[in-house]
DNA sequence: TAGATATATAACTATATAGCTATATAAAAG
DNA sequence: CTTTTATATAGCTATATAGTTATATATCTA
């Protein structure tokens, strides 16, 4: 199986799901707990924190105790390796686009 | 193909699983068949065809048949929306670093 | 037209995921 | 010391996902 990358696996997974986008984003604003995550979601609270799990164990978020609550923050690192790898992609193809250009612009060329 | 209804889920989604990465780097090559497609997965190719599949609901590629082969190419849309959303996410959580430090230096500078 | 090739579909199993309620624990507040 | 708060865990259901083999269909090739 060529490109078997178990990281991106876990982390685009975790990225499949609209709550989690959403408590990224608003990690994005600055580290939180538990209960300031779960706020805006209707949604029982052991359902929201499998999903805080998933986050964590992806790598995507990391927490501590602190007293009786939990406080998260973003971990840039894993946004960062899977934005690297949608663009290379995206570069690849685009180069291959250009390739192509020019090869049809060189065919029109002699063809003149 | 009926209308499909892409998001950012199942974009992420898709991009969740290695053999479908593995497909969508060989087709940023050049369009492909499902047999040259499938040829580097040691995977019954109904399972490998499921992953086709699921790559094209989420709307990262596109097919077409001709004759008894179908043609399967990179839809690069996608894979922008996708990267574009992980860019901002990125951009925005900098940028709120970039803030704190501004504030941590001029508190340092009124100390001074 | 017969056989080979390239998908496509059906039917099934096993595991993973996403949700719930009920209950337990640990720390803070009174 | 009791109550409230903030998670944490147990245990359950339902659906989704990833894989399998067997079989069917459509299109080329001889």
């Amino acid at each position: 199986m060529p490109n078997y990358e178990p990281d991106l696996s876990t982390t685009f997974s975790a990225l499949g799901d609209p709550t989690r986008r959403g408590v990224l984003a608003r990690l994005g604003q600055g580290a939180a707990t538990v209960s300031e995550l779960s706020q805006p979601y209707d949604m029982a609270l052991p359902s929201f924190m499998q999903h805080l799990k998933v986050l964590e164990k992806s790598g995507l978020v990391h927490s501590h105790k602190a007293g009786r609550s939990r406080i998260y923050e973003l971990q840039p690192e894993r946004i960062r390796e899977a934005e690297q790898w949608l663009q290379q992609q995206r570069q690849l193809w685009e180069q291959r686009l250009d390739r192509l250009d020019d090869y049809l612009l060189q065919m029109k060329e002699e063809r003149e």
